[in-house]
DNA sequence: AATAGCCAGTT
DNA sequence: AACTGGC
């Protein structure tokens, strides 16, 4: 997943929290590094956004889950005044506004940019200039800091999975590939491209005769007409950067080898949407059965979960756990 | 009390 | 090997 905020929903009504909202939640992440408080604005926002009626005041708010005392005032604040004093306090700090930044760098995380702010690095322009601060990662994140905020049309991710297709397919045409996230959910446009790739022979256990330590390195060399940059490169997954051609941008690439028997799981899992997958587990939990991107597995009446249920399709997962079965567009949630 | 595991880099 | 930071 893209360091961006989600785009806003169209119809939502309480869009105007959702903003202020989101903006305490990064503010929490980022500068005050304070986890639970980005997850509670997070969700507090997330569940205004769901929220078919105009809320009228803080007291109305506060009956939705995830909304309590404290967000509730905020409410009532920015509704008396059109604005948030803990919010002007934030924009007037110039070292929030500095790791704000800084944190836009992919790599570039809370603490990271606080000791960057440290050592006196307080623009894109120092960070230019003091690369040597810099790791691998940081050193592409800012090599493409302007392309990686931009978003990827949905027509261009799909050229991308063509190429991708056909030059895997190509080194054989056993594998399968499925781009997952954003895309497969049908949005118009992504923040990043992340494929999903396995093939008949990879199995669980193959692990440790490493045969397919080789076989992530094929597919990416067999991309090399379209990946430019390699942030990380293990035996299961690649992270690097791809362009489609030079008139567009550079784009964030994920790829990842799945055994086949864990494949449709996985798939599931990186198409999300996060809230989807949440409401899926905790129905799977309802049932029985715990979900992970990895397998289902039944839990016993001892709580222990069981061995992973066989799973040939993204439907039976669906199936095993009673749940009607979405497809990948209705579950942008 | 609050999703989780992989990868890179450091100690 | 354990820990940190980022995704």
């Amino acid at each position: 997943m893209s360091k961006r905020k989600n785009p806003s929903d169209n119809n939502n009504l309480n869009a105007d929290f959702c903003e202020f909202l989101m903006e305490l939640s990064d503010y929490e992440k980022n500068v005050s590094r304070n986890i639970h408080k980005f997850n509670a604005y997070k969700k507090a926002a997330s569940v205004l956004a769901s929220h078919s009626k105009r809320i009228q005041s803080g007291e109305e708010a506060k009956k939705l889950n995830g909304i309590g005392e404290k967000i509730s005032k905020k409410i009532d604040e920015f509704l008396n005044t059109g604005k948030l004093k803990k919010l002007d306090d934030i924009h007037n700090d110039e070292n929030a506004q500095i790791i704000s930044l800084l944190t836009r760098v992919s790599g570039i995380g809370p603490v990271k940019a606080a000791d960057l702010l440290n050592m006196g690095i307080k623009s894109i322009e120092d960070l230019r200039n003091n690369k040597n601060k810099l790791n691998h990662h940081q050193i592409i994140g800012l090599k493409y800091f302007e392309d990686f905020e931009k978003m990827i049309p949905r027509s261009e991710v799909r050229e991308l999975e063509n190429v991708i297709t056909k030059e895997i397919k190509n080194l054989d045409p056993q594998f399968t590939i499925t781009i997952c996230g954003s895309y497969r959910r049908g949005r118009s446009e992504s923040g990043d491209i992340d494929a999903q790739v396995t093939h008949p022979t990879l199995k669980l256990g193959d692990n440790k005769n490493k045969c397919h330590e080789k076989l992530l390195k094929n597919i990416i060399m067999a991309l090399k007409g379209c990946i430019t940059d390699v942030i990380s490169m293990g035996e299961t997954k690649f992270m690097g950067v791809c362009r489609l051609s030079n008139n567009h941008p550079f784009r964030r690439l994920d790829i990842r080898l799945i055994p086949k028997e864990q494949y449709y799981c996985a798939v599931l899992y990186f198409t999300g949407s996060d809230v989807f997958n949440k409401n899926m587990r905790s129905h799977a939990l309802e049932k029985s059965f715990t979900l992970n991107e990895y397998s289902l597995r039944p839990i016993g009446v001892t709580g222990i979960p069981g061995e992973p249920v066989q799973i040939e399709s993204e439907e039976e997962i669906f199936d095993y756990i009673d749940y009607p079965y979405q497809k990948p567009e209705e579950r942008n949630m």
